[in-house]
DNA sequence: CTGTTAGCGCCTTCAT
DNA sequence: ATGAAGGCGCTAACAG
């Protein structure tokens, strides 16, 4: 069951050398004589010599680990954003240590104390849909650990965030449906918590005034993002006396269900109603008819935020900055609209 | 920069108790008066107090963390599997730390170093295309501490593995062109270095044999995975003096990739010629046309592999097995053969 | 039931 | 350039 672990002390001993000047050796301190350092660092590779980077981080009480709390994994979305924020973490020396919330806030008040725990030196956070309270995410602050927000931020805290142009990708989108002919628009909307359905929602508002088309509110169905009752929403649209000729998604999953609902329904896409979407998933492209939708930079979204992150890691609490970045999207034009 | 944390001192200190005391109320040890229990609670509570894992870890030599290593987030595939093992080891108490080799032995070297030295207490593996020395990983095991490979297995060592049938999978998939009346198909097999690619390969051709279809070598095309060249692979295939009237492919990007070159040539699938994928990532129900492959239990595939290495945690060294658990695969056939 | 004494493995002054 | 001593926050015997 004891398993022994190779020490400084054991190669201290088998060297003749004192803890600390095989510790510096090890730490690339320049105080040490170049031969002294070189037999310790043979050793350490012949004995496969690991530093403990608990004890480590226990003393410099730093681990130079960030943690990701995101709320789920199942589109490409996150995992591309993950990805991003990985890349640069590891560039910069930080590990990372990634929690799904499982979009239910139970978990996500779970995560953060694992996070805490586990003494990161920062966090990479965007809510569930189902977070309202935010008091596990301010104990971050408290405690003097940064967190930075991207995708779903908090409103009430004022820390760094990432985000992209929600308001003017889905104004776009919908005037885009616009030029193409389409008159009664529809938006499933996502839950009215999350700030990103607020603004895609209004830019959908301000691109159907800016053309003059009265807001039917009929058409406005805000949801919760389960997938499995987009076909409800849809046939309810459908079925209205008045139908609508193009629908909006709040994303590209529930896009994408919308079009396979639509087809299982025998209507065309786009001919019988349009659809687009927002994300540019991975899936997108591949879909038949392929999904017109707004893109984002995924992984910039994930680096972005990693470096704003570990600014504020390497900022004094005083100086904390509460940047936001706005990341510009992308109208990408495919066959369903 | 020095951020205050409350340890166990401090509550020790307001309540006029033994750091002992205090440590044993907060692990719950049973020897401790309920009335000071609850005070000490009450106290941590209040405080915000988070017991430090590194410290708890570094004195029990436990970190209740294991560790990830992948080689890719790209397709839906591996994210999938770390999320059934997340599942599983989270509910074990166990933390989890993914790293993504992407692909490349270097990273995945590196990836270990990181592993032993944040102290995982077992570690999850699939190895990379490249991967062919093991060194890296057979400390480990020298280090006591278990590994598990999943997906892609390293023959040389002897520990608990989860696959599937992959012989099987790739067996019934050939098959199953067959009986739609295909006579020449063609196989776009993985690196050899992959146990998967090997296995899929067999399977493939015991299907041929099995049916009196002569092995024709030049159909049989192993590639490094990398999708940028699959049509280059695919159009040779297509040129040939006598060409394929289906291809199974690997997996699935690979075989959405086929799909894609073989559309851009004008030719139709599944008329001109069938395609069939492995894995049923999540982007093959939607693709036109659907795509036919051997469905995986990704989520299972990781929930069991996790359970696997919990149970090697806790068993002593001596008593290490090493179970191989193969999965079935299913078949699912869809439009695009 | 509670307190005392040692460390876990390492870094960091402070000496020499 | 090297040693010695102290401590990071916590648990684990060992004593009452």
């Amino acid at each position: 069951m004891k398993r022994h672990q190779i020490t400084i002390v054991d190669i201290a001993k088998e060297l003749n050398l004192s803890k600390s000047t095989v510790s510096r050796a090890l730490t690339g301190h320049p105080s040490v004589n170049a031969v002294t350092r070189q037999a310790v660092l043979d050793l350490a590779e012949k004995l496969d010599y690991q530093r403990n980077m608990l004890a480590i981080s226990l003393v410099t009480r730093k681990t130079n680990t960030i943690g990701i709390i995101v709320p789920e994994f199942t589109s490409s979305y996150f995992p591309n954003i993950t990805i991003g924020a990985q890349e640069v973490a590891s560039k910069a020396g930080y590990n990372t240590v990634i929690c799904q919330s499982n979009e239910t806030y139970e978990t996500e008040v779970a995560n953060t104390k694992v996070m805490l725990a586990n003494q990161v030196d920062g966090v990479l956070v965007s809510i569930t849909k189902e977070t309202k309270n935010f008091d596990h995410l301010k104990i971050f602050q408290r405690k003097g650990i940064p967190i930075v927000f991207f995708n779903r931020v908090c409103d009430e805290m004022d820390v760094p965030k990432v985000i992209v142009d929600d308001y003017d990708g889905a104004f776009r989108a919908v005037n885009h449906l616009i030029e193409r002919g389409r008159k009664r628009i529809a938006h499933l909307s996502g839950p009215p918590s999350l700030k990103i359905s607020e603004k895609r929602l209004n830019g959908y508002k301000a691109a159907l005034r800016k053309n003059n088309i009265e807001l039917d509110e009929d058409l406005v169905i805000p949801y919760d993002l389960n997938l499995d009752k987009v076909h409800i929403y849809v046939n309810h649209l459908l079925n209205l006396p008045h139908p609508p000729d193009a629908i909006f998604a709040i994303n590209d999953p529930t896009a994408i269900e919308i079009i396979q609902v639509v087809k299982k329904r025998g209507l065309q896409v786009p001919e019988d109603i349009a659809v687009v979407g927002f994300s540019n998933d991975f899936a997108s492209g591949l879909i038949h008819p392929s999904l017109t939708t707004v893109s984002q930079p995924v992984k910039e979204i994930g680096g972005t935020a990693a470096q704003l992150l570990i600014d504020q890691i390497s900022r004094d609490v005083s100086e904390w900055k509460s940047i936001i970045r706005v990341l510009k999207t992308e109208l990408i034009v495919r066959n369903s609209s």
